[in-house]
DNA sequence: AGCACGCCGACT
DNA sequence: GTCGGCGTGCTC
């Protein structure tokens, strides 16, 4: 018998093994294989893609498979088929979509370790060097971290050198991957002990079995333990290890009642098994209307996939799903460790969990009877992988809805254009609850002009100031919305207009008053502190505004307020951050001045008051996704106030008119939708086409093959290329190309193979650079 | 992606 | 002869 695997590697082949019969397991579709791989036959990690009773074709050797470990495959029928669709659309092997999904625990590997030898033959300077260093360990050493500390490249062939002359000696171990284990004791029959023993069989025979290390908790040593297991009361298993606990949550909360537009949507859902997308104004209990359809779909025994963006897993969702679900259910995300992963995984598998709540990477759960998928917050860029395979979240839960016949729901206050555009088109069925499920009133929102307004101090209006001093004399909370860190992000000498660039990046660098350094937000950089001109001599001006210098002027003109920052430099973990909501809800805070991340999912119960202090930077990095962008931080950022509590809001600009503010401010949806869309279509721009960033990476010696790629690319019927634009780097090229279909990708992969220059692919980018 | 192999130029 | 730096090509 033969087996083809998929291997972890940048190319489509697959790789075909003999099966022996002597494996741990028969061969199936979907389980692992752990094979040898490459000259060296170092061991690898595979999953089994077919098995087949004959041969292949072609001349090449066939190994021998080392081991099956798996006793139930670990991928189902439609995990393959999804993978399948990730590596077709994303430009990447089968094997890279596979283990991307797969838990790393599972990888099995092969760890070598070098001991050293006397030499027998004289050895070269470079040599002896690595002798040395091998021998100043007292135990045999991993070549992996070897090749830290000696030049990475070279490591191989110095091995090879030293085991020819006989001053090493290379032995290789198995790194077992697979699902984490745990230690059981389980109750087996009476019989005689002592009083310790005694106490503890008893407990073992009350519950039956326990884990080992709840026994050791409790006070049981090992030597109690081992005593009764050698007497053949008690017996000890391993199983795989349990869920991790859900983190402690707030005070769960009652269910609610839904109205009856919330159960119309629940209705629909279950009766229409494609894809919906449900909006609505804020307040108007769109995650009540999912987590009642996921309850729906948990009582008549079908599990649930929850995806929410990165920063979403908030203890206010928490609460919520345990007053539906109590502790049934687990989290996925990238925070756990590997095996708590596996563990998950496992449990998806074999149906043990009724609901998972996860991010982007939990879209690929091996879920059983699976019966409902809900992507909150749809809009959300961190559904956007930015590793390879480069997939997105909703476009796979999409895929997967089409493959399994299983509703998926999509929410969002502010959807992607794409998704509004694919419901008016009919392909996805649209929901719009209008009407606040709250008593309180939907917050006041007023826009002004920055240009027009005389009466500024720094930054803030005369409206923005005295609305905040309202809100803050009467008790209530505020929150500054600006969206850049640091002090200022224009640092520019005004005799010679020289300005401070990142020398990676090209783009300017953001002073960071705190940290005293200016920094590079795109790469992190970070360089020496300037305050002269390196031209001219001349002293800086530093202009613009961020979080530093809002809280920092804030100050100077309330220096009684308690005014916090709330950025990726003051919160760093979800720790941080339920720490400043905790002060907050205490009302020991006055005034937030934050980004993005303090306008995210956090519930202020307190807040009557919002600040957007410069709506027009919203946009962010000028693509054609600028629009888009704003509008939903604008939305979303009004959102947070007056949620329980009337509230307030002042919306700066310079541009007051730009669409996307002006129609965020007035909360006019459809109006927004449609001109954005009319722009998007007049320019062919998603979602009317499909979006692509390709970068090439040419020699410079070689400039004529970049030309002649482009005019390649060009000739490809139905689509638009861009001009290639060089990145910082110098050698690598970005062109953004726009396609009518994604049949083209094969031949634009085609393309690039035949002009031989490495090349990234990101369908559907997130960032154009 | 690794990794080997081969070719080159630099340095003893 | 040794060393290190790339480009190239292969992996069942």
């Amino acid at each position: 018998m033969f087996i083809q695997v998929a291997l972890n590697l940048p190319v489509e082949e697959l790789f075909t093994y003999r099966v022996t019969g002597r494996e741990s397991h028969k061969p199936e579709v979907g389980k692992r294989a752990i094979v040898p791989f490459g000259p060296s036959n170092r061991l690898q990690t595979g999953i089994i893609v077919s098995v087949s009773t004959s041969p292949p074709e072609g001349n090449f050797e066939i190994k021998e498979v080392f081991d099956i470990p798996d006793p139930y495959p670990l991928f189902t029928e439609t995990l393959f088929r999804l993978a399948e669709f990730v590596s077709r659309r994303y430009c990447s092997s089968l094997g890279e979509a596979l283990f991307r999904f797969l838990p790393g625990a599972f990888i099995v590997e092969e760890k070598v370790r070098v001991s050293p030898l006397k030499p027998q033959k004289p050895l070269t300077p470079k040599e002896e060097e690595l002798h040395t260093l091998i021998s100043s360990f007292s135990s045999p050493v991993s070549v992996s971290f070897l090749r830290r500390k000696f030049g990475g490249s070279s490591l191989n062939a110095y091995l090879k050198r030293l085991v020819e002359k006989g001053a090493a000696r290379l032995n290789t171990q198995l790194k077992p991957g697979g699902p984490p284990k745990e230690k059981w004791v389980r109750y087996l029959k009476e019989g005689k002990c002592g009083p310790k023993g005694r106490e503890l069989l008893n407990l073992l025979k009350k519950h039956g079995e326990l884990p080992l290390k709840h026994l050791t908790y409790f006070g049981f040593s090992r030597g109690v333990i081992e005593n009764l297991r050698q007497k053949g009361l008690i017996q000890i298993t391993e199983k795989e290890s349990l869920l991790p606990p859900p983190p402690p949550s707030l005070s769960p909360r009652g269910t609610t009642e839904l109205t009856q537009e919330q159960k119309a949507v629940l209705e629909s859902l279950f009766k229409y098994r494609g894809i919906h997308l449900l909006s609505g104004v804020t307040c108007s209990g769109k995650m009540e209307v999912y987590l009642h359809a996921a309850r729906r779909a948990v009582d008549s025994g079908n599990s649930v996939l929850i995806l929410v963006p990165e920063l979403l897993l908030t203890p206010e969702l928490q609460s919520r799903i345990e007053s539906l679900f109590g502790t049934n259910y687990a989290l996925y995300h990238g925070g756990l460790t590997p095996a708590q992963r596996a563990s998950v995984w496992l449990k998806a598998l074999k149906g043990e969990v009724p609901l998972i709540v996860g991010t982007r990477i939990a879209v690929a759960l091996p879920m059983k009877n699976l019966g409902l998928i809900v992507l909150d917050e749809e809009q959300d860029p961190s559904y956007k992988e930015q590793q390879k395979p480069y997939y997105h979240a909703r476009t796979v839960a999409v895929k997967r809805s089409e493959l399994e016949k299983v509703p998926l729901l999509l929410v969002s206050a502010t959807p992607s254009v794409e998704s509004y555009y694919r419901a008016k088109r009919g392909e996805f069925l649209f929901h719009f609850l209008p009407s606040r499920v709250t008593r309180i009133p939907p917050p006041k929102v007023e826009l002004v002009d920055l240009k027009k307004e005389r009466k500024r101090v720094g930054i803030f209006s005369e409206k923005l100031l005295s609305a905040l001093e309202r809100a803050v004399n009467s008790g209530g909370q505020a929150l500054l919305f600006i969206n850049r860190r640091g002090y200022s992000h224009k640092i520019i000498c005004p005799n010679c207009g020289y300005t401070l660039n990142c020398k990676k990046c090209g783009v300017p660098v953001t002073y960071h008053k705190e940290k005293k350094c200016f920094i590079c937000h795109l790469c992190g950089t970070r360089y020496k502190l300037i305050f002269r001109c390196i031209k001219c001599g001349q002293r800086l001006e530093f202009t613009g505004y961020g979080t530093e210098r809002v809280t920092q002027e804030l100050k100077l003109l309330y220096p009684n307020w308690k005014i916090e920052r709330f950025d990726l430099d003051t919160v760093k973990t979800y720790k941080d951050a339920n720490r400043l909501i905790k002060l907050a809800v205490e009302g020991k805070i006055d005034v937030i001045v934050g980004t993005s991340i303090a306008v995210k999912g956090h519930n202020l119960p307190n807040l009557t008051f919002l600040g957007i202090l410069i709506a027009d930077q919203l946009t962010g990095p000028p693509d054609y996704m600028g629009a888009e962008r704003a509008y939903q931080a604008i939305v979303q950022a009004i959102g947070r106030v007056g949620r329980f509590k009337p509230g307030y809001a002042v919306v700066q600009a310079f541009n007051p008119d730009f669409y996307p503010i002006k129609y965020a401010v007035t909360g006019q949806f459809h109006t927004f939708y449609e001109e954005e869309l009319s722009y998007r279509k007049l320019f062919n721009y998603p979602p009317y086409t499909l979006g692509a960033v390709i970068e090439v990476e040419v020699p410079e010696t070689q400039k004529s093959k970049l030309k002649e790629l482009y005019a390649a690319m060009k000739k490809l019927p139905s689509q638009e290329v861009s001009k290639p634009l060089p990145l910082p780097n110098g050698k690598t090229y970005s062109i953004f190309i726009k396609l009518k279909s994604d049949t083209l990708l094969p031949k634009i992969k085609q393309l690039l193979s035949r002009f031989k220059v490495t090349y990234k692919i990101d369908v559907e980018p997130i960032k154009i650079p």
